[in-house]
Parts: structure tokens; sequence; C-alpha cells
RNA sequence: CGGAGUGUGGCUCAGUCUGGUAGAGCACCGCGUUCGGGACGCGGGGGUCGCAGGUUCAAAUCCUGCCACUCCGACCA
């Protein structure tokens, strides 16, 4: 992309408004815009970054065994109602009455609609295990919406939900998505610690919120220091053979959330080992059995011939919420420091002299050389002075910066910025061109 | 929802106490000089001061009501 046909619109001082350094980043590097408390346009660069965090998320659902589907975001309130949670839920939820008078309401999870749709087209045990996701926007009207997309009222979430014929067939779908969210947060670059978790109005007594440690973090939080660095088991785990072996390793360290937090169980860690800190919450996963099945009558026919309410969990993950954990764990005094999975353009290229034929000729090149190794470039080819130039790239985290001038060029040199060690070499174009697309694809 | 605070060009803010022709920096437009880490000169455009009432010869400024946004607390991807 050329920055001069871009939509990237900067900002040197943050607004006001901002609090958290996630939030005034966001802002000031273009990302969003807010449009009301907790509600923000996605600019094109904060929408390439929410793209990439949402197909990382998809992946790791799709290799864990889960299958894609969409359901809208308005929702039937009689839905609501057989569950019991359309005047349970609160004024959290959006409530809305179209034309002819129907309640209907933007919905904040899906679990009535997915047992919905479960319970009328799987009839047997023989199609079990099932585990159904999608990714959509939710609503949930916040008390006080902050923090940029880290509370918002409207944000994407990946939600899956399985289902399992009984509780051990249950354990196991929870153990897959325990398993893939650990691989999912670490793809990301975030050293997400799977915590012991209140149910709260979900339901169900088997959940874990996973965290990400930051001091700006909502839930205060107690755990073993040992989770933190423990790291992810990886793509090649064995899905559908025994995961529990994985999950004991992680569950048997102390971790909870402040709701959660047992004292007397935490003082049993030894002193250098607790840690006691402050999270974000970036994925919550529960089993909850039959709550929903029962009331809304979700059955299979077992191998006994009768029927059985379907073991039901369901697994969340904030994916707009993730945008403003990842800049949290990652940043500087500059701005904004993308692990390259996530980073909105793989290269930056700086034209330190717009319109002298020899950087024009270096950047095309460096530009059409990184394309065709099927890799992304913000090529910045406005004639801004050369510092406003530095500042916006780093601003915006572009984690491999190439930067061409006129004397450089002269002798066929140029320099190669490492933005997230502010590491600086010169080097001739060519294998500058040659470094940046085999660091672009590794 | 309780407590605190803020609304003045795109952004950061001054001006409000003590009423008297709306300001600065950045950003933007034009011309020129420049050009290797947020350049300089000259010229220029842009604001019904959140909204509605009221007081006054006169309101960004005083009074009343409303709205929006932020922060702290109780709840949550």
């Amino acid at each position: 992309m050329r920055l001069s046909r871009y939509f990237l619109p900067v900002l040197k001082e943050a607004p006001s408004d901002a609090q958290i350094v996630s939030h005034q980043l966001m802002l000031r590097a273009g990302m969003i815009r807010q449009e009301a408390a907790g509600i923000y346009a996605w600019l094109p660069l904060g929408l390439r970054v929410l793209n990439k965090v949402e197909q990382i998320v998809r992946e790791e659902m799709d290799r864990a065994g889960a299958i894609e589907l969409l359901m809208p975001t308005l929702q039937l309130a009689d839905l609501w109602r057989e569950s019991g949670r359309y005047d349970a839920y609160g004024p959290e939820m959006l409530r809305i009455t179209d034309r002819h008078e129907r309640e209907l309401l933007y919905g904040p999870t899906n679990e009535e609609m997915i047992t919905e749709i479960f319970r009328g087209s799987v009839k047997s045990y023989k199609d079990l295990p099932k585990n159904l996701y999608h990714v959509q926007w939710k609503f949930r009207d916040e008390r006080r919406p902050r923090f940029g997309v880290m509370r918002g009222r409207e944000f994407l979430m990946k939600d899956a939900y399985s289902f399992d014929l009984d509780e051990a067939g249950a354990r196991k779908s929870y153990n897959r998505m325990f398993v893939a969210y650990l691989n999912l947060f670490a793809r990301m670059g975030l050293k997400a610690v799977p915590m012991r978790a209140d149910t709260g109005p979900i339901g169900g007594d088997l959940s874990h919120e996973f965290i990400v440690l930051a001091d700006t973090g909502e839930s205060a939080v107690f755990c073993h220091k040992d989770l933190v660095e423990m790291g992810a088991p990886g793509p090649d785990v064995d899905w559908d053979g025994d995961l529990q072996p994985l999950v004991d390793q992680r569950t048997a360290l102390y971790a909870a959330t402040e709701e959660m937090h047992d004292e007397a169980a935490f003082n049993a860690v030894a002193e250098g080992d607790r840690l006691s800190a402050r999270g974000i919450e970036v994925g919550h996963i529960f089993s909850f059995g039959t709550k929903y099945s029962e009331p809304m009558k979700a059955l299979v026919a077992g191998p006994d011939g009768k029927d059985h309410m379907v073991q039901m969990g369901s697994y969340g993950v904030g994916v707009s919420r993730l945008l403003g954990a990842i800049i949290e764990a990652s940043h500087d005094e500059a701005g904004i420091i993308w692990p390259e999975s996530v980073a909105p353009f793989d290269v930056g290229i700086i034209s330190l002299r717009v319109g002298d034929a020899a950087c024009d000729a270096a950047c095309e090149a460096v530009y059409k050389a990184v394309h065709a190794a099927g890799k992304t470039a913000l090529y910045d080819d406005t004639d801004a002075r050369g510092g406003g130039k530095f500042a916006s790239m780093d601003l915006i985290g572009v984690p491999w910066q190439v930067i061409v001038g006129p004397k450089g060029i002269a002798e066929g040199l140029v320099e190669v910025k490492n933005r997230k060690t502010g590491e600086r070499q010169t080097a001739p174009l060519a294998d500058a061109i040659a470094g940046l697309t085999a660091k672009a694809a590794g």
C-alpha cells in the first residue's frame, strides 16, 4: 500500500479521553475512531490487524476440530424466554422492537441460538461430538464502557459451543478448547495464563479464564509464576487423544482470579513463586452440562435408544479486546510494537526523497519484491519531512522498516531497521531485499 | 447506578473566577527555501465556544434545565 493513497490519520498527540496506553496508541495510530461511549469505527489500519487476529483465532479453532458458521446479531426475545435468560439478563441486554412490535435483542452471546440450531438438526449420538463457532459482533450495554476496545459495548467475539453425549465427552471437548486457547494466544505473542474462574450468569461448574498480565488489567489475579513462562503445546498435539495431561500440567499450579481466590491455597505456594498481579481477560471457557439443553430440550438418541440431554460448553475469545491486550503487552515510548503474526504490514518503506529517481526506483524494487514474496508493505511515498515519517512508522509499529535516502542509494545502500530492537543495519539494496523477504516469509 | 470531572477549529489547550470584537501550538492550503530522525520564511482557510432557555445595553464567561464524554466504585469477552 502506498501511503499517499491510503487512509491513515495519525495523531501527534493523544486525545484526552484516552487514559490507557493501548487506547491512546490505537487512536494515535489511526486504527479506530470513537463514535459513542464504547462504540468504535475500525479504520483501515485497525481493521487489518483485527482481521489478522481473527484469522489466527479461526485457524486454531479449525485445527482443534471446531466448525465455523455465522449466526445473526439480532435474536428473537422468545428464544431467550425458553432458557429463562430474557428476564434474567438485565439492562446489559440491548432490547429492540421492530415495526410489528416483535421483541428482539442485539445478541450479547449465543447459547440459546446455537442450541436452537443444534436441536433442529442433530438427533443421534452418532453425530457427536460437535463444536460449532462463529466470530460475530456482540452488544452488551455496559454500565461503564472504558479503555477503548478493552471494554466496548459493541465488540467482536469468537464464541464456540460444544455438544457431547456425556460428561466424559464434554470434558474432552473442554480440554480441546483449553489447549487450542493456549496455542492461539501464543501465536499472537501473548503469555496468557489459564486461571480458575467464576462461571457467572453463563452457569456451570468448570471454567477457566485466560488472562494476559498487564498493570492496566481490570482483574486482580494470583498465580504460580511458572505458569507465565510455561508456553504453549503447539499445533502438533493429538487432538483426538488424551489432552488431560497437558491441561493438568497447568491446572496443577495455583492460578485464580479475584472471585475464586483462595488465600490459604495461595499461601501454600512457595513465597518466591507467588505472583500477584493484574490481568486482562482475553478468553473464557465454560463447561455447563445441561443448563441450556434441558430447558430448551436439546436431546439426542443414545446407543441405548433413549433420549439424552446433550452436555454443552461455551468458549469465548474477545477478538477486538485482544488488540488492546497485545498493545498493552507490546509497546514503547515511540508506539506500538506488533508481533509479526498480527502486524498490519510486514514491511515499511520510507523514502527520504520522493521524486529522486534513484530513491523512487529502489523503493519500488523493495515494494515489488515484498509483495512477490507474499507479504505486505506500507510504502511512505509522501513528501513529508524525514523525521515525521520515522515517527509515524514507529507509531504504527511495522516490524521491519527499510529506509531509502539519496546519499545511501547513490552507493547502492539502504538501511534496514527492526522496530522491536531498534537495530539498524546498512546494506546493499539487493541484500536488504533478500533479507526482508526472507524475514517477512519466516 | 453512586461519587468526581470535562465539553472552545481535525488534535492538545489558554481565555470563564472579575461579562465588552474568539486566541495559541500542532495539523491543513498556496508560494519559496530546504531535505539522512517530528525543518524555516511569507501568505491563507477553518470555530453559531455541547444544546435549549434565562439575566444583561452586551454572555465562551453569570443563572436554570438537558445532552455527551472521561475517571473512581459495584458487574463482565
